[in-house]
RNA sequence: GGCGCAUUCGUCUAGUCAGGUUUAGGACGCCGCCCUCUCAAGGCGGUAACAGGGGUUCAAAUCCCCUAUGCGCCA
């Protein structure tokens, strides 16, 4: 069982996003399998930021993306903000590594300067495709002959760099889908250097790769058929190729890639929305992942332990919001009504629930606890808990209603009275206490349980749902309870005339 | 259009690599019942799938081929 050289720890992965956007769940889904890979394997978890598209890049996002992992607790050994022997970690600051491996290529004959125009490029393209052609580009930039490449060279025309897609069958390892093998004549010459000198994402992304030793590539579907240009260049340069793991997509409920119509993509709304960050981890590993038996909840913690790559699946995941708010709810089960607390009150903050807040600590915590099982995210806590706060005898319309329509109220109100008086403790006990001794007193008067609790809570609350009546005790005590129930006769009487 | 990947209940999946142990298991959702002071939660039960067609084999969800569909990439 001993890594033959476990100290020299050779396993490298990266998460590269793009800070053109908020952390997406997607994105998020593959930087928690590249953490899990890592962490499991006790190998190296590198952040390199993708950001060399100026225009939709920003630091806003960079810190959303950096926040959001922070939150799920993601964390990476090397990095913009960590720093590491590989860096610098933002492409935009790598730009002169792209340029000097893309000259060493052009100095070996594995790639080119073309110079056609983007409008020479579409009218070509056009010409191919309506004689019934498949367009590649045509190479016609390979053929030019040492005078014409001079002169143009020399006059200062606009060029890009085209990498010469050797012959051959070119095959990707992949860890899921073993090797993919595709033709390299279904590879037309791409670009590997803009026309303003920026190096091209494929390059960049090679380069980066095997400048920062990187020996696993975790990444989305979508760059399966990019792998075999990677593949490529890779081989060019003359190194190997890292293995791969291109993992399905997250897809909306109607079968195409989870985008902002389908509802909130971004990590930092699910926080905002009151979502536990176990959860939403949780929920994004089982999403292709399985532990192979009937096991769902998993903490972080966990998942770095179960997590391997044969439980992972291969086939598109769907988001279900569902599922993820049962998952939600099974992980505030696991909090202590503390927690729970210190979780809920950014949320009363949030919704300027000051009366709440400046209610004593343990209130709070009984307030909190008391709601927890209607919650589905910590900020459905914002509601529920307003009884706590309303004055005593004040009827809502529906429990007027309902208090009108008993006939045994009075009679009822006044034994809930009189036994709550029986006891000063609000503790669990003896709230439990008083409620057995008001079922017992419906009992030997022939009512049902319903007779004295129905009115109880109405009276209480003034409300007709609210939290369960031991916590009403806990929260008001016996002696609070007495008194709203006395006021809310005291309405009653008023409005009797 | 070309190429690639995928395809088990509505959804996530187990089982597929090593074909028989499967009347295809679990979970979410949905439906019903129970519990019950309200709303929930919880407990119990139910609904529901091997995309289609050919092979190979004594035997296929599991292996092979074709088709279909979905998704992606290249433009």
């Amino acid at each position: 069982m001993t890594p033959p050289d476990s100290n020299s720890d050779p396993l490298r992965v990266r998460f590269a996003p793009s800070p053109t956007g908020k952390l997406h769940l997607g994105s998020a889904r593959t930087a928690l399998f590249n953490w899990l890979f890592a962490r499991g394997a006790g190998g190296t978890l590198i952040l390199r930021l993708e950001d060399t598209d100026k225009e939709r890049s920003s630091e806003e996002f960079e810190q959303d993306i950096v926040e959001s992992m922070h939150w799920l607790g993601i964390d990476w050994d090397e990095g913009p903000d960590v720093g590491g022997a590989h860096g610098p970690y933002r492409q935009s600051e790598r730009m002169d590594v792209y340029t000097e491996y893309a000259e060493d290529l052009l100095q070996e004959g594995k790639a080119y300067r073309c110079y056609c125009t983007p409008e020479e490029l579409e009218s070509r393209k056009k010409a191919t495709i309506s004689a019934g052609g498949a367009w590649r580009y045509d190479r016609r930039c390979l053929a030019l002959d040492k005078d014409e490449a001079a002169k143009l060279a020399g006059s200062g025309t606009p060029f890009t760099v085209r990498f010469r897609v050797p012959e051959g069958t070119v095959t990707v390892d992949d860890m899921l889908r073993g090797g993919v093998i595709v033709d390299a004549s279904e590879i037309d010459d791409f670009i590997i250097v803009r026309s303003d000198g920026s190096a091209g994402f494929h390059l960049a992304v090679v380069v980066d790769d095997m400048t920062m030793e990187v020996t696993h590539v975790i990444r989305g579907d979508d760059h399966l058929t990019n792998a075999v240009r990677h593949v490529l260049l890779f081989q060019a340069m003359g190194v190997e190729a890292p293995r791969f793991l291109h993992h399905s997509l997250l897809m909306g409920p109607d079968g195409s890639k989870l985008s902002k119509r389908h509802g909130a993509t971004a990590v930092s709304d699910y926080r905002a929305g009151g979502y536990l960050p176990q959860a939403l981890t949780n929920y994004l590993a089982l999403l292709s992942w399985s532990p192979g038996d009937d096991r769902e909840i998993f903490t972080a913690d966990e998942l770095t332990r179960e997590f391997s790559i044969e439980g992972v699946s291969a086939s598109k995941a769907v988001f279900d919001f569902d599922k993820l708010n049962w998952l939600n709810r099974q992980h505030m089960k696991r909090l202590s009504s503390g927690e729970l607390t210190d979780l809920v009150i950014p949320f009363l903050e949030r919704e300027g629930r000051d009366s709440l807040l400046e209610l004593p600590r343990e209130k709070l915590e009984i307030a909190v606890d008391s709601v927890r099982n209607g919650m589905e995210t910590l900020a459905d806590a914002v509601g529920p808990t307003d009884v706590y706060v309303r004055p005593g005898g004040v009827l809502d319309e529906k429990a007027a209603f309902e208090l009108a329509k008993s006939g045994e109220v009075r009679e009822a109100l006044q034994f809930c009275t009189a036994t709550l008086r029986e006891e000063s403790s609000s503790d669990m006990e003896a709230a439990e206490r008083l409620v057995a001794r008001m079922r017992e007193g419906a009992k030997t008067r022939g009512w049902k349980a319903k007779t004295v609790l129905w009115p109880f809570r109405l009276a209480v609350t003034g409300l007709t749902v609210g939290p369960d009546l031991t916590h009403l005790i806990m929260f008001w005590g016996p002696d609070g309870c007495a008194e709203r129930i006395e006021a809310t006769m005291k309405t009653l009487e008023a409005s009797d005339g």
